[in-house]
DNA sequence: CACAATTAAATTGCACGCAAGTGAATTTTG
DNA sequence: CAAAATTCACTTGCGTGCAATTTAATTGTG
């Protein structure tokens, strides 16, 4: 594999700015959005994390942790703790899977599944902050989706 | 103020499905982009936060821990116990302000000046790894500025 | 079937991010 | 000018994220 020459020609001044960065944009509406959804699922009792798996699981219903993470990917260092603490909110419970113990399975108590009432009312609050037509946002859904694929698969070339 | 009923009309099961959300592709494509930037900055000894910071510190020169905090939209609860780190990394000095004590001036070390010549090499390499066009790269940026704006004066309207 | 390699989840350690509270300095007000 | 209100940074506590390690279970191999 001949590298190619990783040639660092000059980038004007005006494209270093932060304001100018993709990537700090992306980071600061991440925050942002964090925010926004904050009072909205006070109510409900869950942090952002924690109401992305519970999307997972009203969407996908039970599902051992591996594939959790994989969904929102997510590792186990930070799925635990979190699952853990859904599971003493009493919105899951958490199962070792009999046909393979190595695993365990993630499932939505009645009370989690009650919760999936709270969706439409969740979500509609959120598009209404965003803002945007559905045209602009899936079309932002669609070029974010790329750009995530095209992070990801970045080799760690150098180290 | 009388609320305008906050009608909470059937959002159809497609729209709800994971992969629909504008949120979560924000939030996936923020950690894609950490962990993308991680083997780059690991080099220079930096984290991704710090780097910002730096980036800021390169672009406007020295600054009080409030204005850094504007501009990355950090409050100091997160940014004290960072920039003691960056000082302890021999990168910034932070100095009491003669004029307003209650200030404290971030400045660059000459070590800290001196890393900005990794600015261009640590952008290339981004740039790369994103395998976007500069076109598409500004029109994303100018779409997350806008949702971010939106999301950030979102009254916390209910509590 | 024993034994090495692999896999899943949990744990540990560190660095954010943010709410809430503290303490010191400055500004506002009476 | 003195007291109250505000501002700034720091600290504390909690919940992520993630690398690295640990423990237990399963799979692959001879």
């Amino acid at each position: 594999m001949k590298a190619h020459t990783t040639k660092t020609m000059e980038i004007p001044q005006e494209e270093k700015r932060l304001e100018k960065q993709l990537c700090f944009a992306v980071y600061a509406t991440a925050h942002a959005f964090t925010r926004a959804y904050k009072p909205i699922l006070d109510k409900v009792g869950l942090t952002y994390p924690q109401y992305l798996v519970m999307l997972v699981l009203w969407e996908r219903g039970e599902l051992p942790v591996k594939t959790i993470g994989e969904q929102l990917d997510l590792d186990s260092g930070t799925l635990s703790p979190l699952l853990k603490r859904l599971e003493q909110s009493g919105l899951i419970k958490r199962i070792r899977d009999l046909r393979d113990e190595r695993q365990v399975i993630v499932s939505l108590t009645p009370r989690g599944e009650a919760m999936k009432g709270e969706i439409d009312t969740i979500m509609t609050a959120i598009g209404q902050a965003a803002g945007c037509t559905l045209k602009e946002m899936a079309e932002m859904r669609d070029m974010l989706h790329r750009l995530r694929g095209n992070l990801g698969r970045t080799g760690t070339d150098g180290g």
